[in-house]
RNA sequence: GCGGGUGUAGCUCAAUGGUAGAGCUCUUGCUUCCCAAGCAAGUGACGAGGGUUCGAUUCCCUUCACCCGCUCCA
């Protein structure tokens, strides 16, 4: 039984159909999906907060990652550390040595470069020793540098002293070297092994923009994977296509992925090689875009944080009677600009008939059914009393296994409208044959096809298709 | 942070030195209603602060946020 109506799809599989991110940010504000924070009193820079079904989207996000990452492996531990921290961490990381860049702007042309760098390429020309001029236009007329330390400092303790100072993290991945060592020895892993977390970091972001997809506070998922050296290279390549495998498991178009390698002079102060996965976002201002960064980190942190800790970060191999600091292969992924990603492949409009015959727009989120915020969207046709017991008993029955919406108001196909805008895969309308015969009929989002399902066997039903 | 642009209902827009209209959405009611239907009714806005003025949403200043560019990165 499928009488599903006639479509004609325009869609961003097409990659010359260009999607706005203001589309995205306006459907993600309407929808109450992510929004600006504190808006009533003007908002805060940069800062956004997720909403109803923003929360459930970015949690099957993380939630997908974790699965793949941890649970499905048995070579990878979690963990979770905490945000503030010391400042002996960041000393040994190099992190508040090296996310400090003294800037300098141009008078001239108001352009902005980090001083060293400048320094470094007019060393030896024939201007006046120590003497800097702009790169971009040539002028003498830069003004003083500017630190611009990009890491959040605060205090502990009511009282402020320089002994109270700690620093929310600008990434996770120093938890998982500080704890390299109790981690390991708890969890009995031996190299090849991962630790991974979850969670927020902290980055003063000189340049904050393009909604969620680059925030001063933003959401990681990193995996630093712990190898014998001489392997590393190997792991690091190993790595790189499994995250590409799984964007494109959880429905990221291949085409709109690609994988783009580091220069030399990009490479951060820790990594031998690091490799971006990178999105096309259809917005004409954001295009090939950064979802994660594969690196290769060497032994760098385990080697810091024993010479500035004084504490054996070496793993002890038995069989060969040997110590050595493992190589890590880091796949460090933006879980807030992966969502934002994840949102733009799945966004669709469709050119639907209507009753009348008219052509209306569709918009379809087609986001993976593992992602989709709500599972499935209970609607009984009719606000009409005898319905309601049973549409609500059929509420009771799903909700147990999945994130599931009812919703009464308005007409039917209004409804579905609903549903389709904000991806919901599966909606079990219950009609007046439905107290008579038991059965109500489920409509697939992406094909409109209807079927009827007797209530007995709605859970089966939609547990098969619903996967975890 | 600097330069340029923008700021009016939930959304998209309009008008105006005399306190603002529309479409869509949303809510309620009616129609046993399966793909944004019809009819009726209703909620709802000048980003914030200050100044000029008899009077400011409109003019001026400041501030906040967003967009574009510079730098940075998950």
């Amino acid at each position: 039984m499928s009488d599903a109506p006639d479509t004609s799809t325009a869609t961003s599989a097409d990659p010359s159909v260009t999607v706005e991110l203001a589309t995205i940010v306006e459907l993600c504000k309407r929808r109450g999906i992510i929004f600006p924070t504190a808006e009533i009193y003007g908002g805060v820079r940069s800062t956004w907060d997720y909403g109803p079904l923003g929360v459930e989207l970015k949690e099957n996000v993380k939630r997908q990652w974790w699965r793949h990452m941890v649970q499905l492996r048995d070579d990878v531990v979690g963990m979770e550390q905490a945000i503030l921290g010391p400042t002996d961490v960041w000393q040994a990381s190099g992190h508040l040595e090296n996310f400090s860049d003294p800037l300098v702007q141009c008078g001239k042309c108001g352009k902005r470069n980090r001083e060293d760098h400048i320094r470094e390429a007019q060393l030896g020309s024939e201007l006046a020793e120590g003497h800097i001029v702009c790169p971009d236009c040539g002028e003498d007329a830069l003004g003083d540098p500017q630190a611009f330390n990009l890491m959040f400092k605060t205090n502990s303790g009511p009282v402020e002293s320089e002994g109270s100072t700690v620093w929310m993290r600008p990434e996770t991945a120093q938890g998982m070297f500080v704890n390299f060592a109790t981690v390991q020895r708890a969890s009995r892993k031996k190299p090849p092994f991962g630790i991974a977390q979850m969670g927020k970091s902290f980055r003063n972001e000189i340049t904050p923009g393009n909604f969620i997809f680059r925030t001063r506070e933003f959401e990681q998922m990193e995996l630093e994977f712990f190898v014998e050296p001489g392997t590393d290279e190997e792991w690091h390549d190993r790595w790189i296509a499994d995250r590409m495998d799984w964007y494109v498991g959880l429905g990221i178009r291949r085409e709109n992925l690609r994988i783009r390698e580091h220069e030399g002079d990009e490479l951060s102060h820790y990594a031998k090689r690091t490799v971006d996965v990178e999105y096309f976002f259809p917005d004409p201002s954001m295009q090939w875009s950064e979802l994660e960064g594969i690196a290769n980190r060497t032994d760098f942190d385990l080697k810091a944080h024993q010479e500035a800790s004084g504490q054996d970060l070496t793993y002890y191999d038995q069989p060969n009677d040997r110590r050595y600091h493992p190589y890590v292969i880091e796949p460090a992924a933006g879980a807030t600009r992966a969502t934002l990603a994840f949102l733009f492949d799945a966004y669709t409009v469709e050119q639907v008939a209507d009753a009348k015959g008219e052509m209306q727009e569709r918009t379809v989120l087609k986001l993976d059914k593992r992602l989709a915020p709500y599972k499935v969207a209970v609607l009984p046709l009719s606000k009409k009393d005898e319905l309601t017991p049973t549409a609500k008993e059929v509420f009771d029955i799903i909700k147990v296994d999945h994130m599931t919406d009812y919703d009464e108001t308005q007409a039917i196909g209004r409804r579905y409208r609903r549903q389709d805008e904000i991806g919901t895969p599966y909606c079990v309308t219950v009609d007046f044959d439905t107290i008579d015969d038991r059965a109500v009929t489920v409509r697939d989002r992406d094909t409109m096809e209807q079927e009827r399902v007797s209530i007995d066997k709605l859970s089966s039903y939609l547990n098969e298709r619903l996967p975890r």
